[in-house]
DNA sequence: AATGAATGAGCATTCATTCAT
DNA sequence: TATGAATGAATGCTCATTCAT
């Protein structure tokens, strides 16, 4: 749709993202300077700051991506075709591969999860707690699906979405720490098995 | 009769470590100064080194308080009376009740956590991992007392810690961040009804 | 073609080095601070650390500019025409005029002296001493020289290279210490007639 | 004479003196904490403070120890039997019987000449000075009566006294900084051949 | 667009000294 | 006399950000 207005900003933003990103997975917010991103994307310091106006701002781009790369599955999955329990199979092996594709952007989302009410200014904190907070309505409204379509028991969908939610983020932790022990989608599989067996009527 | 000791040196840590309790799980460790734990603590900033020799060693006094209480409990489940599914709904509610009575601990564990890799040195990182592998290894002799009471069905203990590990660890986050909706009591007493009902004959 | 050197460079580091020259030969490593050579030289306290990694560094780079001129002049002079006598006394007098035209550098030579095997880290401490290796070397050499061609006596060289080395630098002490009083030239001037005569054949 | 005053008095300021100077010979003045001297005396370092009113005082007490010694050994010679070349050599005898009995003492000097100034307070560096001021006095004085005696050449004795105490000084630190390849006496005693040979008649 | 030299606020830590006991 | 807990001024160094080129 028409050429693109900007080829080498597309370049340098990918260049310094890649950098950030692995970095930042690395080594976390503090212990990442904005000297060593540079050097690792092969640009000046000051060319980062063309691109992003802080630090801060690059490091939120990068959770941005993989939230909303998140979000957007449990949003397709509930619009998606099929009846509750097909969906949700599917969205538990969607979000593995997601995790098993993008460890790096998983790690950095980790490491900055506790940090984020102190690494962003309040409106970026505010938007991260957004992301979580439209994941859980999106699979509240999903397990609503369940329950209205009687494939499941009556169970209160947001109180369920924390509880899915906060089993998932649990998993994924033990593997980021654990990754040659734990194997995140047999943990996935397994979780899932157990509680559709007891969702289920 | 040997050296008169300190007679103020508990009164002393105490004050300390709750002056940086309350800010580290507040602001995290990079964003607490020793210059405001002395100042919140009532006491000169030298006075700190008085009692820890760095930064790092009072956060990581702080950090296994609640490892080692933590393990304890699941220790000591493991060596108490009673059958698994007894002991198990025993741990489930202790865990919560020290979660919810140290939840500014809890909070401090919990920021630590994906920092600690490059907030302590390796000695002490070290340290921290080894608090999760016996609390891994605790809980998985746990399971295997379940299975070879015929209580619980045939799994593999070492990958049904890392679930419950995770699976608490995850609730525990959701309740962190969401005190006002999310009840960490509620979310664990299901875990543990569904579970039990999966694992059991 | 490659890339653009830095054009103030050299104007940077004579500045701060001047400016750390006059404190350092004024007040001693320790009581002169980072803080204050910025200050004297117009910069601020990062841009010192833009040019060397440390105080050490710094102080390091102007201990060695003057040992290196001294070791130099030892040098040149031993692989320098005509005979012994000759390049000894053109020796003693070049020294006199690099010690009297480089004052400020003498001066801090000398404080750093005593200090530098606290002062400096071992690998610097390690480059000092072999400056002063070498320069015994060197003299020693030279007066092989004198005594192969028979301008002296048989003395040993290696112990003749210290009692030089050695007179040389308690005059430049007495010197630094009562400048009023004692004139270096004239001092350095009769201790080599003293000893020529000595030595002579 | 009566007994002594206070023989608690003398131990402990013998205890920490030991300690201090064994440490100050070996670390300098900035390397030297309080904290250690207590602890190397097997005293509180509240002690330290009873019996000297900082770390100057008691530093310049053991400069003053050494300097006091050398003088006198300085001053005895000038009013002792004999005539001057008799007394010279040994006064030489005596310097180098004191330096090698009392190194650590030597090594203390040295390490503080060249930070003297900014150790200490003026009315101490002044003190040192002074020390240096009658010796070359007394070696003036006795110089003197070598000429006046027909002993030795018509010289300026003042000049001279800077000359020997500078070249005692520079042999003094090429036996510190070399002690194994480089023989005090033996240069000391070379010196002394060498000076007499030329400035006798 | 891109650079990288310059900046200076900010921080952990040290240590001489004091003083209540 | 003797102690050692308490203090806080002082310092080297880092690093996000700016801005002239």
């Amino acid at each position: 749709m028409g050429k693109r207005e900007n080829p080498v900003k597309e370049l340098r933003e990918k260049q310094i993202k890649d950098a950030a990103l692995k970095l930042f997975s690395d080594k976390g917010f503090h212990d990442t300077t904005i000297t060593r991103i540079a050097e690792a994307a092969g640009l000046g310091k000051g060319t980062i700051y063309w691109y992003w106006k802080s630090k801060e701002e690059l490091a939120f781009s990068l959770v941005e991506d993989m939230l909303s790369a998140f979000l957007d599955l449990i949003e397709k999955s509930r619009e998606g075709e099929g009846d509750f329990l097909t969906k949700l199979e599917k969205l538990v092996q969607d979000v593995a591969n997601l995790y098993v594709e993008e460890k790096e952007h998983c790690r950095l989302l980790w490491k900055f999860r506790a940090d984020r009410h102190y690494i962003f200014e309040p409106a970026y904190t505010h938007a991260v707690t957004d992301y979580y907070d439209r994941m859980r309505r999106a699979l509240a409204g999903l397990i609503r699906q369940g329950i209205d379509g009687g494939e499941i028991m009556e169970v209160d969908p947001r109180f369920m979405s924390f509880m899915l939610l906060g089993i998932v983020e649990g998993l994924e932790i033990e593997w980021l720490e654990n990754e040659e022990e734990f194997d995140l989608r047999e943990g996935l599989e397994m979780a899932y098995t157990v509680f559709i067996k007891n969702l289920g009527k």
